[in-house]
DNA sequence: TCATAAGCGAGACGGTACGTCCCGTCTTTAT
DNA sequence: ATAAAGACGGGACGTACCGTCTCGCTTATGA
């Protein structure tokens, strides 16, 4: 009589999980990170500010990156369930989606300046950071951190895009892909390597200059 | 006639300083961060690897990311005294400078595909990554490796780009800080984050819209 | 009902501690200090040699001199329960005592003998000297030391001496503590200072002497 | 024409030898190891402290225990120079002797009581007790100490005791060089592990048993 | 008399060890 | 069985000194 799933070695049982030490421990490692810096940030400070074992961290993730990007996916979670359940009501869990307006630069414009803002909002920036950081440098890190984050972000812009390029406003040809690049790529530069304050106009600049590099040639 | 500067507590005499140390310092950090990457790198095994005592790491640097960032820039430093003294014979120490044949598009193609080709070359990645990683997450070394090393090359750019805008190919009331992150932005982006190849073609087309996107409008 | 004591701060648990990681220090320790001599033991060394992290040691000594104490302490302890359990059977765990046959410079000259031959045991010599010499400079280790180990051995002596004045065969108003210092002293003096040999024929001498020097006076 | 003397690789020209540093040295050393204790004096310390490079140390002496065995000689050599000067007036560099007033008992006992009274001096106590616990471990250095200075003393106790015994007050057959252990091995005993303090009366009180211990037999 | 070579101060160097901080594993006790 | 607690073997940290090795700078001859 086979066992019910391969279970390796000490698999740890997911439903007899603490909820009360999972959060605890999201909070101490957002809150180390943000108040000491990742680099400073260790497994048995998060611990000991959790009031929880080492082995429990130990038990539920394989590294400190790994806490801070699933305490960083809850506290992005709980953020975007703001933003939703705020102004407009009860719209489930699925995804938001881009505004589309009809008018692509005053949406573009909008979400560019949202992301501005959350970057530059104290309590986003040390975790995003953080685990930017430690993407570029690890990649299977990188690689969770882009595919259960930005990617999903990213594919908002696709989706707007290609909409865009059906209704006429995009040239054809163009790669979705490239033309949101246009715009997150600049952005992103200027926070990551602080060259310049990110602002909205810089935003609004962006947008302008984007859709004027990916709009129909006349004639 | 006042002595250049003051002289902090404990400040080593730079004029007794081993060259050959340094160099096997510089060598040892570049080759560990290849070999095991940054994080795994340490200053003990710079300094075993380098046949040279710790505190003469110490003595000259505050951290392992202040070693490698003057490894980099030695590296730096000794690529483009090769690829000026190369092909083109004796121009001298000053800066290189853009190509400038008139054909802007031509010259920035040229441009961003050395960039790809640099970005992919293996000496170069994994001290790069390293670097940018460590600026991203500490301020200081990010301003020091921005302007020490980013900040000249980027100026070329605006060089170029403001030559190409009174020579009328780019349009009045564009900023080229904002023109050139147009281009090396989606570049940056791809790279770091690792979410498409970098090649020849992508450089290509990223120079096409972003002429499109800060061409002149014709009236 | 109070606690047993404060437990100042960091203070490990001993019931989880280690024996076998104990047993293999103060070996490694003995070992260390006959063989390179006290100065070039160090603690890094004992640990390795244990096979045991530095923090172990650390954890439960704050020196090197004191983890030698304990070591001495135990093999010590071991050496008085060989001797005691050896010949004679079960006597059980209390002190032994002096011999007592009622001829005083008989069992003297027997324990002095004894004495000679125990610091001239290359087992036990290099690690004697090294923790006399640190207690010579360092009076806490000193007092430890003293108390611990050397105290209870001229406890005896004391004994030994109150009963043969008792017996009539010291002189009243002779301080045993004082007495017992006249054979002591000068066999300590030899084997630190290293002026003589130290021999059994040497043991009775002293014992000659001293014991004249505090015997009743005729008339 | 062979070299006036076989002169090892870098054997020093000590006519040309700085008697100012060599004084600094010597104050510097005695100063600190009374001030923080032999382990914490290091060569360094003493280098910077008397104003003199470390390679002048290193030049003239092998160890830092050899720098504190010449500078406590020196310090030896003036307390016995102001001893001697003093009220007596001039008697010239020779030794001096125990006083021999034909009574031994009191003879003795103002020598230990002195002995007393140095041992008890603080400017004496560190020095003193840093070379002789350094010599119980390093059988190299101890000899030099006992050789250099304890033997000498000593033979001054040989010569009083050999004419005490010519004189009839101690037995025939009696070894001085153990009749003077009697004496000075308990004081050692006493100061060196600070087991009871050390006073005139316990210097009065050895005298007056060990005296009795070497004593003629009446018949 | 003056170069020249020594001792000297200073301190950089290749090292070793220090005592501390964490790592990730393992074990114990309590819920 | 999970969790809090924390001891364990181990590795790296950044510091303090070790003893050796140049550096310039007196200083004191001896050719």
């Amino acid at each position: 009589m086979p066992e019910p799933q391969a279970a390796s070695p000490r698999t740890p049982d997911a439903t007899r999980r603490s909820e009360r030490s999972r959060r605890a421990i999201y909070d101490a490692a957002l809150a180390l990170v943000t108040e000491v810096g990742y680099a400073r940030t260790t497994v048995e400070g998060i611990a000991s500010r959790a009031g929880v074992g080492k082995q429990t961290i130990y038990r539920w993730w394989p590294s400190k990156s790994a806490v801070l990007l699933d305490a960083y996916l809850d506290l992005a979670g709980q953020a975007a369930g703001d933003a939703q359940g705020g102004p407009g009501g009860q719209d489930g869990p699925e995804a938001p989606g881009l505004p589309d307006t009809g008018d692509l630069a005053a949406d573009l414009r909008a979400v560019l300046r949202a992301t501005v803002d959350e970057l530059n909002d104290p309590r986003f920036e040390a975790p995003t950071r953080a685990l930017t950081a430690e993407g570029v440098v690890d990649p299977e890190l990188g690689a969770r951190f882009v595919k259960r984050l930005l990617e999903p972000q990213l594919q908002l812009y696709v989706d707007r895009l290609t909409a865009a390029r059906e209704a006429g406003q995009v040239r054809d040809g163009v790669d979705p892909r490239v033309a949101l690049e246009l715009l997150v790529g600049p952005l992103t530069h200027r926070w990551l390597l602080r060259t310049r304050p990110l602002t909205h106009a810089y935003a609004d600049e962006l947008v302008e200059y984007a859709l004027h590099g990916i709009a129909p040639r006349q004639a």
